[in-house]
RNA sequence: GGGAGCAUAGCUCAGUUGGGAGAGCAUCUGCCUUACAAGCAGAGGGUCAUAGGUUCGAGCCCUAUUGUUCCCACCA
């Protein structure tokens, strides 16, 4: 392949997308299930189609995305599995809300079939826009396996975890006091209810004692719930309530007899000692209620109004009822105070609405049986989650985990496989469609709810496999490898994927769990639409490219810890693949090979050695950090190196042998730069797949794409120690001398004489005095062990000293003695402590019996090269007298 | 109430087996040096929250404190 030129300008536009679609016509994402070599995969956490992705997903993606290139790059045989989520309330909320808000139509008015139409119309629309930022954004999923949690494979898998998980006994449908929203119209699992500090009020009622003239007082947030009270409960221990116990009250209003009953749930000394107990409407009052045998009166309809219970109160809201009772039982006496009382309310996760604990027929999974496997499979390793710390998050919900109520009372989702029949009173759970009665041959009806969204999200890794057919794919690919996602959803998602894992498959699901945190705008503050401060990752993409967007969300980013997105950031990426860009240029501007071959090493220059060195370094690092999941480290490295190493240093000493094409030497130059200049973006091409790929195909390269060229291996050959210290001594004398001129604001264009006395002549000599010519603004360069006064005379000559040369620049228009003097002195005081330091260290027993051997060796070097520069500038100072 | 994170340069953050703290941005100085001004060469700037402890040695490990963020549970 010869080299072809750039465009002078980076532009990502102008090729990302032509890229991508050139990988995916060559179907380089889709693995073979066949193909032997050892497995790496994937499945993506599902976005939801409610919308299109937001950052959060962007930062999702591209993690994933970088680990599957890496492990793609390096012979795995790789599978990274892309789908969507049906997202059952939230989704049908978006399309309640978009009927009423186009139609003025509510889900009712279309009934369910046409409604579902439409849920279906959306999810294509919607699906399609978050496919297509997928692919902006460079993922490389294989699309020939995309899925849906609704499609016709995991619809299955549903079904049959379904009825298997009946069969077993784990799960049942119960009569059971669950979070009810009110606005939805469904019911919430736990983990779907979010709690809000809202102010509010305790009120003090009487409730009198039958047949006494006395009362016992109670309190409570929710007055309304009065109507369902069927008792009062008093901790039997406690001594100022214990005379109650087993009397009769009569409640206010309703005139109804409840009794008072003793039980450990009441805290001894709070509030009046006595409360109200409502089964039917909480959830600690239900099992008080149960330990009891309470009956249970539920005096709200569904949408929170009352119902007949609550007398003349009948057809109120909750809320009007709540002020109504309140100011009727001031009027009757039977308020004795109102306390203000701020207090945590649950709120619908999705619409906000305060649910109502309410009593109702639903369906349960049992979960200890299921937890207990799932605990295992963390506590002894077999799954890990990085970082670690998050699996106590995990086993806190475990450990406590109550039933999962999977019912929903919603059209969008799939529907319970149980059919009822009116006849005999039979129900059928089945996984197929029944229309008549087993039993009786009777019409059956199907149950009206659906399952909870993430009764199958839960299945993902294998439903999206094939099961429950035996795949191979499932057989190749099971289990993943890794599952990254956010720690927002460990609870909801991940825990629940581990224990379906090993129920159903037997098997865990992934061996890794990589949590990443939110991505937050430039002040901190969580991304929202109610806030208006989200950023579109398309906008950004188009604005400054897939790569930068991925460059700035994977840098400086550690795992499970929140980040912020800002201009600043991403500017910043962008400049980098500027940079890039040009350094690529420039090697595509000066080299005529169109293969690239390492020069054998008597032919390679110092600095050939040298950067293949920190070459060789850079492949450990990167390697290293990205195989404990560190992307962020990993791509700091890299960064590092290209800008730092490769385009401040050795792109500029390389100018010397490229820009002479009649040096003998200019042909290993370029194949030195194009070999390093190639391994460095294969390192970065995970993370910036676009332009390291636009860049490979213009420079001579071996293989049709880099995505599918070999991931860099160490290589010891390249430790080259020796010249390594050359050029570090020959950089830090260089560095010297710049930054004296730029102290005493001497112009590059003012070239000046360099002498430098030294005793490292194999490392300063003819061969490299080039470097300060072309690095340092010398005029000429000459070098000797040392220079008598009648070569440089120390009055009109800037003194440089370094660990490894004494530098003097005769200037002597602008030398200014005095200061050069005081210069000198403060360097020696700096270099004097400095030794002492390390004396001490080295001095101290302790330090060198303990430390280990190469530590304390580091040290001992350190010490050498400041006594050199120490007897250097002593010299210096003499020198001036 | 239980648990976890964070506190490092003016700002945003890295710092992974404990060996004299780094980056980006910002600031200051000087440069159009033929890849790049989205750039180059320099400079300044930090009691690594506080107090103890372990250690020859602590930003890193332990204890306590302060501030801050989050998760879980939820008290009528």
């Amino acid at each position: 392949m010869i080299a072809k030129e750039l465009p002078k300008t980076y532009a990502p536009k102008e090729f990302e997308d032509r890229i991508y679609s050139d990988w995916c016509e060559k179907g380089y994402f889709t693995p073979d299930a066949k193909d032997t070599r050892p497995t790496f995969s994937v499945v993506i956490p599902p976005p939801n189609v409610t919308g299109q992705l937001h950052m959060g997903h962007a930062l999702d993606e591209t993690l994933q995305d970088i680990l599957v290139r890496y492990k793609r790059m390096q012979g795995f045989n790789t599978l990274w599995v892309p789908g969507t989520d049906h997202a059952g309330i939230a989704t049908q909320i978006k399309v309640e809300e978009r009927l009423r808000v186009d139609e003025g139509l509510s889900r009712y008015d279309l009934g369910r079939e046409k409604f579902l139409e439409r849920v279906w119309g959306w999810k294509d629309t919607y699906e399609a826009r978050i496919i297509g930022q997928l692919k902006k954004l460079g993922a490389s999923c294989d699309w020939s396996r995309q899925r849906f949690t609704m499609d016709e494979g995991c619809s299955k898998a549903v079904r049959e975890v379904f009825v298997n998980l009946y069969n077993k006994g784990l799960i049942y449908r119960g009569h059971r006091i669950i979070n009810w929203c009110p606005r939805c119209l469904t019911a919430l699992s736990d983990a779907e209810v979010e709690y809000k500090d809202q102010p509010g009020f305790f009120w003090h009622i009487k409730y009198p004692i039958k047949r006494e003239d006395s009362y016992v007082e109670v309190a409570t947030t929710r007055p309304e719930t009065m109507f369902g009270d069927t008792a009062v409960a008093v901790n039997p221990e406690d001594e100022n309530t214990k005379h109650l116990i087993g009397k009769t009250l009569i409640l206010p209003i309703v005139g109804r007899e409840i009794p008072v009953i003793a039980d450990d749930y009441v805290e001894i000394g709070f509030g009046t000692g006595c409360v109200k107990i409502t089964p039917a409407h909480d959830p600690n009052d239900f099992l008080v209620g149960q330990r009891h045998n309470l009956e249970q009166i539920k005096v709200m309809n569904d949408d929170a109004t009352m119902n007949s219970y609550a007398g003349k109160y009948e057809g109120m809201d909750r809320y009007e009822c709540r002020k109504a009772l309140v100011a009727d039982l001031e009027a009757e006496g039977f308020l004795v105070k109102t306390e203000p009382h701020d207090h945590n309310v649950g709120v619908c996760y999705r619409c906000s609405t305060t649910v109502e604990p309410l009593t109702s027929d639903q369906w349960f999974v049992k979960m200890k049986p299921l937890a207990e496997p799932a605990i295992e499979a963390v506590e002894n390793g077999s799954i890990s989650f990085i970082p670690e710390r998050f699996s106590k998050n995990y086993f806190n919900w475990m450990n406590n985990i109550l039933d999962w109520c999977i019912s929903r009372q919603l059209w969008w989702g799939h529907r319970i496989p149980a059919f009822y029949c009116d006849a005999c009173g039979e129900m059928t759970v089945s996984k197929e469609d029944i229309s008549v009665c087993p039993k009786c041959g009777a019409p059956v009806r199907q149950d009206s709810d659906v399952l909870d969204t993430w009764f199958s999200s839960a299945l993902w890794p294998f439903s999206t496999l094939g099961w429950p057919e035996k795949t191979e794919d499932l057989k190749k690919y099971y289990p993943t490898s890794v599952l990254v996602t956010g720690y927002d959803i460990i609870t909801f998602w991940v825990s629940r994927m581990i224990f379906s894992g090993l129920e159903h498959m037997g098997e865990k699901p992934f061996s890794t769990v990589f949590i990443h945190g939110l991505v937050r705008d430039a002040k901190g503050r969580k991304m929202s639409k109610s806030l208006g401060n989200g950023i579109d990752p398309l906008e950004i993409i188009d604005k400054y490219g897939a790569d930068a967007l991925r460059f700035a969300l994977a840098t400086g980013n550690s795992p499970g810890n929140d980040m912020r997105f800002s201009d600043e950031k991403i500017e910043a990426a962008r400049n980098f693949a500027n940079k890039l860009w040009n350094a690529s240029r420039f090697v595509l501007m000066n080299i005529t090979i169109d293969k690239v071959e390492l020069p054998k090493e008597e032919d390679l220059a110092l600095e050939d050695k040298w950067i293949l060195g920190k070459l060789n370094d850079l492949v450990k690092e990167a390697t290293k950090a990205l195989d404990s999941f560190e992307v962020g480290v990993a791509l700091s490295s890299i960064y590092d190196f290209i800008w730092d190493i490769f385009c401040d240093w050795y792109i500029e000493i390389c100018k010397i042998r490229l820009s002479d094409k009649e040096n003998g030497n200019n042909l290993v130059a370029q194949n030195v730069i194009t070999y390093v200049l190639t391994v460095a973006l294969k390192l970065l091409h995970p993370f910036m797949p676009f332009i390291t790929e636009e860049i490979y195909q213009s420079l001579p390269h071996a293989d049709e794409s880099i995505m599918i060229s070999d991931y860099p291996v160490p290589n010891d050959s390249f430790d080259f120690a020796s010249e390594r210290e050359k050029m570090e001594r020959l950089i830090s004398a260089i560095r010297a001398i710049r930054a004296r001129r730029n102290e005493m604001n001497i112009v590059p264009s003012r070239k000046a004489k360099v002498f430098i006395a030294t005793k490292y002549s194999d490392t300063f000599n003819a061969e490299s005095a080039v470097f300060f010519t072309r690095l340092a603004s010398a005029s000429e360069v000459e070098i000797a062990e040392s220079f008598d006064s009648s070569v440089i005379s120390a009055d009109d000559a800037v003194q440089i000293v370094t660990d490894s040369a004494s530098i003097f620049l005769p200037l002597s228009d602008i030398i200014d003695v005095e200061k050069e003097k005081e210069k000198l002195n403060g360097e020696l005081k700096k270099v004097e402590g400095e030794i002492a330091r390390l004396e001490g260290k080295l001095s101290n027993e302790g330090f060198v019996a303990k430390a280990p051997a190469a530590v304390v060796e580091g040290e001992k070097e350190k010490l050498a090269k400041y006594k050199e520069k120490l007897e250097g500038i002593k010299t210096a100072l003499a020198k001036m007298g």
